[in-house]
DNA sequence: GAAACGCATCTACCATACAAGATTGCAGAA
DNA sequence: TTCTGCAATCTTGTATGGTAGATGCGTTTC
């Protein structure tokens, strides 16, 4: 339900802000000002402003007014919660596109897994880890509900930065077989078993949090 | 995960935008400029392109930009992909809930509707709403995802548009009547019937869209 | 008469200046 | 030494002027 200001720099600041947050390069914590922003990227400070706006509404800055504005520290709580938003909504998204499989769903879906297995066989995990995001998003769509997945993606930028932190990354051959395993149930009409595969799948892409707690502790709140 | 920024101008002035849209006094499609609304409210701009900026990534307001600024027109799909969210999330919280009920828990829910029942004697309309809010947002408190409902309650302002145009509101006793059923169930530990239960509350409680549509067409896209 | 051009006039975007609260550190007193 | 208070200096919040793009209408031209 989003709006699109492509062109203007407020658009690229936020674009910027958030890689660099996602990808830890700003590390929760850091204090980052509006003039500091400003003059890192030669624009004034109004842009600026608006991106943090943005990105406070998105969780990944805190503002307080007056103050500093800060990235904000990842919650572990808000991390299970995000979890559960995503297993909920993927869950509901398994169970429609199951019990209304048509000729159409078995193609796209297997088509998505041997491309994942290209890349996996190049080892290409940058394009891996596209495919799998848009074999999530795909699902998505066939339910009919891609705006769905767009909240998804939102809350899964609080997931990233965990994952980013734990860079001994998922198994693609387990990943591709769970993938098969959804895209069976599926095709099979089988709702049960589909969902079953797919509380399966998010289980099991969950890294574990506590250790992560213990190995980054200034990183959370 | 959102961030407060109350006392400020712009504060106030996404909270009365807001209200405007919710309870249609601003319609879809009216054209609000910045200096318009400065100038209503007696503020600059700057505060008031805030605003907007807020507003409109909450699906509200539609920024064009260098052309105009309008109040979003409701999207039909939206909508439905609202709703569909809303049922994936309260499915998940009401199974969960109902896995593990406590003592605690059927106090808290029954207390709650003799609150309901006694609004809806009074013909209290306006608190027996407020306490329907609570009763749905309590479930995701017991189930540990409070943070879940407030994504809800964002999306609920895409839906509660619909509604204002439908006054025609509720059955009170058919609702209480529902959160009986719920209530019932999630006590007993009744996985599958808390959840029928709850799919059949939020099936009913969705005014016809398509109805809606026919009489205020101008409203949708 | 119809189409193309140009200009007045909107708009949101950006830059800059100023205001006011919050923090920090140092100076001075107890 | 420790505590208090003030002032310099951070921060974000607000106001305002200017810029470029988009629109609409009147004029011109064919």
């Amino acid at each position: 339900m989003g709006e699109a200001l492509e062109g203007t720099i407020a658009f690229r600041v936020v674009s910027a802000l958030r890689d660099d947050i996602v990808s830890m390069a700003l590390k929760p914590g850091d204090v980052i000002s509006e003039s500091d922003i400003a003059g890192r990227y030669g624009v004034s400070r109004q842009p600026v402003r608006e991106a943090f706006i943005r990105l406070a509404q998105q969780g990944l800055l805190l503002i307080r007014p007056k103050r500093a504005t800060v990235v904000k520290k990842i919650s572990p709580d808000g991390v299970r919660q995000s979890r559960f938003i995503r297993e909920s909504i993927e869950v509901e998204i398994i169970r429609r596109v199951a019990a209304n499989p048509t000729p159409e769903t078995a193609q796209v879906l297997t088509d998505l897994i041997a491309d994942q297995e290209a890349a996996s066989a190049a080892n290409n995990s940058r394009r891996f880890h596209q495919l799998d995001e848009l074999f999530h998003r795909t699902l998505a769509r066939l339910a009919g509900v891609e705006y769905a997945w767009q909240l998804i993606d939102d809350h899964k930028m609080q997931l990233d930065r965990v994952r980013y932190l734990t860079l001994g990354v998922s198994s693609s051959q387990r990943a591709i077989a769970e993938h098969k395993q959804i895209a069976e149930a599926v095709t099979q009409g089988d709702v049960a078993g589909a969902e079953a595969a797919m509380r399966a799948h998010l289980a099991r892409a969950e890294v574990l949090l506590s250790q992560t707690i213990e190995d980054f502790p200034d990183y959370f709140e």
